[in-house]
DNA sequence: CATGAATGAGTATTCATTCAT
DNA sequence: CATGAATGAATACTCATTCAT
């Protein structure tokens, strides 16, 4: 059940999907996310989604073109919305960055559930098709860290963070986050994180694992 | 200069490469590094080999096989010798879980480094082929897990890790390296890894990002 | 000027062929009967047809695919309706068995005539594809000789044939009839059998070539 | 144990053969024969035989000149001795034709079913090479049907043949014969051929399945 | 004499893409 | 808008054959 990625997508362009279009859409995004971009045909798409390989060639030009069309509104979505949504209500309140930490994860992780296989797609063409590496990366860095670099200076403020300095911690932040969630949902293909896990990945990046007296 | 994991290799299996033997494996790894294994044709890393196809699956029998032999011994080694070479002996001295820690990340950087493009292969095709998935991460958390847990346990015992179950530790810190070397090597493409940002990533695992007053 | 063979394959399936499509058969007609299936590649089928490979793939999925479409028509053809055409109607009449035999051997052969391409291809592969034969064998057992042996058998009551068993004589006959269908058509490859050679045949199977003062 | 052949191969040609060489040959047959000329690679052979392919391209030249090498020796062997071994003895004696038949078909088959193996390979590709049947049928033709017409003339003048011209004779019996050894040793693989089955075809031959009062 | 190494030319099959209907 | 038909270029892999050692 992608619909969700999927509306969005949708509204985002304000272009209506006809039955057999929505069709093309759910095929590449299953095939891909299951066998990868590179060993899936548009052949098996068409058979999947039940449309002829030259209707696929008529809405998206090329295979290359249907798969940028499938990740980039979720890409979108995926990483600016973060301050809008979550960031934008909770750094204002008086909420902790522990809070806001366990509450920015949760709603990243709920995303990416409900898009999974899109979730899939890009992390593993990120990391096989050099040239989305040089279009997207930068693209992550830009909008991604601009926006948590407030918040994390907005914590320091308030002495809940080390003073490391903000481009450090966002380095480690993105490191592990990164790691959580290609390990969960790539390597693991999890179905659901529990919040027991959230709680633990939080507490990581918050106290690691070293015992307290062992401060420096 | 993949010399390093393939000479090791080679002493590992005792088989003489010819001189054109020798140019199929390093335009194989150069290939699948930089453009991923399904992306790479029989034909390109023969034309670069400058040898002919036929001589390629002479050798290897199959593409794929092709793949594990550049893949395995090297695999072998970054995961296993890991106690070995590294735990062994430290752990039983007097250095600090984390000297151990700093060690411990130098060392495998270092060899990483030195295969960056076998290691770069590894990890690409580890997300993207489900099959190698299937057979390579029971594999690492058998040997790899096994053998730190040893090295966790004795630390906690001299009190220098809080209490939080060794099994989640693993986790945690799993997550957190293995996002490290993909984000370093497959992501960024660094050659080469500076002495602080060891520090940075030692000091974020032992004690994360939060001030310590705020532990809990 | 196979088209006759290829016609009847058409209907009785009901697909439409378009020029090429048409092409692609007669190719690999001529060619597999000329220099077999195994001797003959699927380019030179494609260049003869003046079709690209890949037509012919779109089609028939293999190779063996397409040697079957060719083969199996043809195939159920030649063998069961050599009841219902020819049986039927003479074996109720007042003819002789020797005129049933000679209408049968006339017919037979004109439908081989008719389809010698066809033929070709089947007897070459029936004795050079294992598998072919161990599907192809027992049809031909169950469907022709089932049929024969009520004719036989009519005919033993009418006195015209030795008391031989039914089954001994089919085999004899299958012996000598197939061998006259291999060496006239595949190894002499000849274009036309006149009715004096019909005639021979018939006598042969009759009265074979012993002196009648010698019979036991 | 095809070393019959074997032997006979050697003796003919006073050629010592080494145990590789032997073993190539044996390998070579036995490979013909399942798979046919066609679907056999000289590297199956090579393995089969525990030599290198290279060994094979010394001795023979090429894969066409082993197949000749194959079944030369054995094709002479087959056709021509009919004459010198059995005609020779038995025609000058007072044997009837019938005792004859049955002599000369005995005799044939048991060379057939010691030598089956080559003698399946020259059934197949005598019929899928049309090369080796341009070169090889008129050979027959000349040596095998030469001697037979002096046997077949000598028992007409003893009255035990019908007054069918000699060549038609020729013809049937050919056509019988040959249908005989490619039904039982190439379709069927039959390991032996008992007595009652050589009966029947000598039967059938001399008398066909017509009853007696139906002779013209 | 025997072979390991090497290959040019194929081999069946797949691919993304185009286009007339 | 949708598709059946068609394909050039590639794809992994095989083949019979050569040659230096």
């Amino acid at each position: 059940m992608s619909n969700n990625m999927f509306n969005e997508f949708l509204s985002s362009e304000s272009v209506k999907l006809t039955v057999k279009q929505q069709r093309i859409v759910q095929a590449a995004i299953r095939l891909f996310a299951e066998k990868g971009y590179s060993n899936t045909s548009t052949a098996e798409i068409a058979k999947l989604a039940e449309v002829s390989e030259a209707s696929i060639f008529k809405q998206y030009g090329t295979k290359d073109k249907l798969l940028l069309a499938l990740i980039i509104p979720q890409f979108k979505e995926f990483f600016p919305s973060m301050a809008d949504e979550v960031l934008g209500q909770l750094s204002r309140s008086q909420s902790t960055f522990e809070g806001f930490l366990r509450e920015f994860l949760r709603n990243r992780i709920e995303l990416a559930l409900k898009n999974k296989e899109i979730f899939q797609i890009i992390i593993k063409e990120l990391i096989y098709k050099e040239e989305l590496k040089k279009e997207l990366i930068p693209y992550i860095f830009e909008v991604a860290a601009s926006r948590l670099t407030q918040v994390i200076e907005l914590f320091k403020e308030r002495g809940e963070l080390t003073d490391i300095p903000t481009g450090k911690m966002l380095k480690s932040l993105f490191t592990f986050v990164g790691g959580f969630f290609a390990s969960q949902f790539v390597l693991l293909n999890k179905e659901s994180i529990d919040e027991q896990e959230i709680e633990d990945a939080v507490r990581f990046m918050l106290h690691g694992i070293g015992s307290s007296s062992s401060n420096n």
